[in-house]
DNA sequence: CGCGATTTAATCGCGCACGATTTAACTACG
DNA sequence: CGTAGTTAAATCGTGCGCGATTAAATCGCG
């Protein structure tokens, strides 16, 4: 009998899960490349933006909670925005270990172009919004479920 | 309350669907690590050992067509698989630009202890058959959906 | 044949991801 | 108080991804 699932006795990578999220990724990636660059955001940063827009000034850690990063991959990042001069970075002075990350004027201002960004996803995949939902769902629960295993 | 924008996707990371695939995917690439270690195999070296377990001697351009990769990305991939002594890297002397990859007697050895890590993943995720796979046929259409939108 | 166009890998630079470690700031508890 | 333990960011090294470019082999067309 042919495997389907993730297993590779039967047959190739397309058939996996975990190939299929991979190469999704990846096109998502390229995807979105032609229309940052624009703005001169890359993805991963075009998604701490996402972030910050829907609530500004969250520290690192709440960032990394939200996005499902750490430090170690969050800081450069940020400071490459802050270069750009859509955030600030700053270390709150309650509690100096945090630092606190808010949109700058230009950070705010790029919000409203943007949002063309994501109606150009949703045109090309032409998926209803019960279908992505479900999609977006499912997605979720393979990653939750993956991560407790990790850890637990 | 949380906040929304009238923007399809737009809400928060957690809505997006390109977020959900690009968190699962950072959760199976953590979730392999510790599977693959014993190895001494990265993630992205499993697919293409998975890849040659399937259809062993291909061309550069025969894995990147089925992994969705380049030779900028497989060409140091498959290097140090070849250091690690899993594959064979020549030039076909019918066309000299290619060249074909092929398994060792170690790459065929670890095919079967291997097959246990596939199986780790179906177990952790408890999908049944069809559910597992209607997730990869959804995926691979939004890939080439998005595939195509980039290229045309 | 000859030579420009095409195809295939490889190379290079940059930006993530992330395990491991370090540094600094805060907390808890005697 | 003080100090051991905890927490938050940053740092470092390695390995992808990938756009852009290069080098070499092959093809195509006169």
């Amino acid at each position: 009998m042919k495997q389907t699932t993730d297993a590779p006795q039967g047959g190739d990578v397309a058939e996996m899960l975990c190939f299929a999220i991979y190469s999704a990724q990846h096109a998502f990636n390229q995807f979105y490349r032609p229309l940052l660059d624009r703005f001169g955001l890359t993805y991963p940063q075009y998604l701490v933006m996402v972030a910050l827009w829907a609530s500004d000034g969250r520290t690192v850690k709440q960032l990394g909670a939200a996005l499902r990063l750490e430090s170690n991959t969050l800081t450069p990042v940020l400071k490459r925005l802050e270069a750009q001069g859509y955030v600030t970075r700053q270390r709150d002075p309650e509690d100096e270990r945090q630092v606190r990350v808010r949109l700058t004027e230009a950070g705010r201002a790029i919000r409203e172009e943007a949002s063309a960004v994501p109606q150009c996803v949703t045109d090309t995949l032409g998926l209803g919004d019960a279908e992505m939902r479900d999609l977006v769902q499912k997605l979720a629960a393979v990653r939750d479920r993956l991560a407790g295993a990790t850890r637990g």
